[in-house]
DNA sequence: ATTCTGACA
DNA sequence: TGTCAGGA
C-alpha cells in the first residue's frame, strides 16, 4: 500500500471546507461558477471536496486577499494547466505549481504597486 | 439535517 | 456577499 495520501479522493463536506478555509458557502460556491475551481458531486448533487481542492481553495483565497483579481487568478490557472500538459517529462506537482504562481502574482502585484507610487 | 440553485426587499 | 425561498 502506498504511504501517499490520496489527495485527489473527493470525501470532504461543505461544512468542513467552510471550518477550514474560513470561506463562507457562497464564497465556495461562487468561486466554481467563475470557473476558478471544479469539485465533485454527490448522487445528490452535493459537492464533496479532496485535499487537493482545499489547498486550491486556501491557494485561490490568498491570490484574492493579496488584491488579486479573479480574472487574473483564472489566466494563471490555465497557464498551470497548459504547463502541466507540456511537461512530459518532468511531473510537477499541484502544491508546486500553486507555489510558482503564487511567487509570480506576488511579483506581478509588486510592479503594480510601483506603477501607482 | 444539509446542501443546492436562483434571485434580490 | 449576505440571505431567503423552495426543492432534493
Amino acid at each position: 500500500m502506498s504511504k501517499e495520501i490520496k489527495r485527489d479522493l473527493p470525501i470532504l463536506s461543505l461544512h468542513v471546507i467552510m471550518a477550514l478555509t474560513s470561506l463562507t458557502a457562497r464564497q465556495i460556491r461562487y468561486y466554481e461558477k467563475k470557473g476558478l475551481i471544479t469539485y465533485h458531486r454527490s448522487k445528490g448533487n452535493q459537492r464533496i471536496f479532496s485535499l487537493n481542492d482545499l489547498d486550491e481553495l486556501v491557494f485561490i483565497k490568498e491570490m484574492l486577499e493579496s488584491g488579486e483579481s479573479i480574472k487574473n487568478i483564472q489566466n494563471y490557472w490555465h497557464k498551470h494547466k497548459n504547463m502541466q500538459q507540456n511537461l512530459t517529462f518532468k511531473t510537477i506537482s499541484d502544491q508546486e505549481a500553486r507555489e510558482i504562481f503564487r511567487d509570480e502574482m506576488m511579483r506581478d502585484l509588486e510592479v503594480g504597486k510601483n506603477k501607482l507610487d
